[in-house]
DNA sequence: CTGTTAGCGCGTTCAG
DNA sequence: CTGAACGCGCTAACAG
């Protein structure tokens, strides 16, 4: 039914290659191709995306894998990716893993069947199953957000332990020693990192590692970080400041700490992500700020340069700051607590 | 460098035939199933979609357009609708829109291009460009949560009307008079219906409509519902009862909600959408509940079957009921109050 | 049940 | 600058 080179031809009388050559950019005289194009949206004609990539062994297409689609700073990094990708004349296809790894390889598996040209992924984990069929087919990939364990990829992340380490050292000079953190499980590239960071900040600040107990909420979204966050109020001895490790605990632990009465003490919080909040809560909360432009922006460039060869064989790491974000007070007390 | 029927033959000396059958469910001797698959697996052997799109014109693939990929609503039901159809042997590519008409048509058209069985489309607004393109081709198109102005596609919405009505019902029965609605702009479908609702639904109550001043925030996010509550409350007259439209808005109204000092009378509030927030938050708010795994399900269900040519000629527009999760307290209070 | 043959729509030689 | 011919990898007829 689609309209195609034929169709033209009828209308043209030119000849299938001359039309070929006016879509792809070669050389044709200016009536020529006036005559085309005319013809062209007189018929509604589109190119066959599969005709010209099987003849041609390129899309013109990058695959976009997410661990999580419900994730705003997944979902802020893809809409911003796009654009660039776009403007470079690439079209974006968006797969969802949803966290499970078999699904993640389906998804890189579909992906190279509609023969993109280079994936970007933000991992479930540390390994990453689709990995060598990407590589035997030549198709390169980009991590974002989490590094991918032992493989030779491009990847695009903050300085995870740095950031956390900026909200403990903020907290320790504000005179708290009593620091707690909610991360999800060490499974996950970034958790892992700013658990670490967490530790060895407040050993460098205390001379001892924190206790680990209760400070890895499940499930990983708000209902957790809130869950989490009243566990750590439960405790004997509650922790002066938490610091959240992502979004959904920042948005928990808030929530939670909204709910305390004016007569529990309120903990500092220093949250992450999600500027949004500082704008819309008072007083502003103190936030880890993730340079999501520029993670977006570098990630569309390294895999453009990968998917034009431009881009040196062995694989790099950018390495982004984070910004802390400081809110009307450095200990931040809910609501109530002000009247 | 990826592997063809061509490699399969030289390993197993069957014909390309018999090996097409093989990949389709074809008629094949148990022996030479088992041949041929040892020797795709010995050579990462995966199907070319485009060879076969091209050849057999259908690609067992559905496109997804958004108009919001930051929306938990649109997520949700994306994840859950991926999942049947992935049962159903389809894979599932996803576009957005970005809330432009413009980015939509050109999602379309990519879709089209990438040469998508079926399209499920959230749309931007009332006219769809596309559409005339997806009709020309077969394409067939499921619009989702809002319809499509004289647009002969299939539709799965919800009662609208009907929800914001139960919300007006209750409040209203609880004795409130002065109600408020917190909805986008009339461009966007479901804000126009649960505006219409909304007044048909006072005026029902109280005899007269409801002031519009100051009920459409901007932007339509956490931070609209926030200012848009404030600017409510600093009202002469401030409502006693806030009616959120979707669920940015009530996430907004109950963060700025919180934010009030004790010595301001709470509103109550009526919420959208999530039921998670009323399982983090206490006191538990009262939320309309959009029934998101049946719209996933319907709305796969109507594109598969018009994808497998088993539906009637004309649109068919299912509408599901929402429900009313009633909180701890019909009237809905800040924790500040409750100590 | 298997093999042969003929394209799907397009991009790319190579002559002209 | 243009046109004719070939083939990308696969499916769909048909014959065997």
């Amino acid at each position: 039914m689609a309209a195609t080179y034929k169709d033209i031809r009828r209308l043209t009388g030119l000849s299938l290659a001359t039309i070929s050559k006016h879509f792809n950019g070669g050389n044709v005289l200016h009536a020529n191709r006036v005559l085309i194009e005319q013809a062209a949206s007189d018929l509604g004609y589109q190119v066959n995306d599969f005709a010209r990539g099987l003849r041609s062994r390129r899309s013109m297409t990058l695959g976009v894998v997410l661990a999580e689609l419900n994730s705003t700073f997944n979902t802020t990094i893809v809409s911003a990716m796009e654009e660039r990708l776009r403007e470079a004349g690439y079209g974006t296809i968006i797969c969802n893993s949803q966290g499970s790894p078999a699904a993640e390889a389906e998804a890189i598996r579909f992906l190279i069947g509609k023969m993109v040209d280079g994936i970007v992924i933000v991992p479930v984990g540390d390994e990453v199953d689709g990995l060598a069929a990407a590589a035997e087919r030549g198709v390169p990939v980009v991590a974002v957000d989490r590094a991918i364990a032992r493989a030779a990829v491009d990847a695009v992340v903050i300085d995870n332990r740095g950031a956390i380490a900026s909200a403990v050292d903020l907290l320790a000079g504000a005179g708290h020693t009593a620091l707690a953190l909610l991360a999800g499980p060490d499974t996950t590239y970034t958790m892992r990192e700013r658990r670490i960071g967490f530790r060895e900040a407040v050993k460098r600040h205390t001379g001892r590692f924190p206790a680990d107990a209760l400070t890895q909420p499940d499930p990983v979204n708000i209902e957790g970080g809130h869950q989490g966050f009243r566990r750590l109020m439960r405790l004997a001895a509650p922790p002066t400041a938490v610091v959240c490790a992502n979004y959904e605990f920042t948005l928990g632990a808030i929530i939670a700490l909204n709910e305390l009465g004016p007569e529990v003490p309120a903990p500092a919080i220093v949250g992450f992500d999600n500027l949004e909040l500082a704008r819309i809560i008072r007083p502003r909360p103190t936030l880890v700020s993730q340079p999501v432009a520029q993670i977006a922006t570098r990630a569309a460039e390294l895999i453009l340069e990968r998917v034009r060869g431009e881009a040196p064989p062995e694989p790099r790491t950018v390495v982004l700051g984070t910004e802390l974000v400081i809110g009307d007070e450095v200990t931040y007390t809910n609501a109530g607590s002000r009247a």
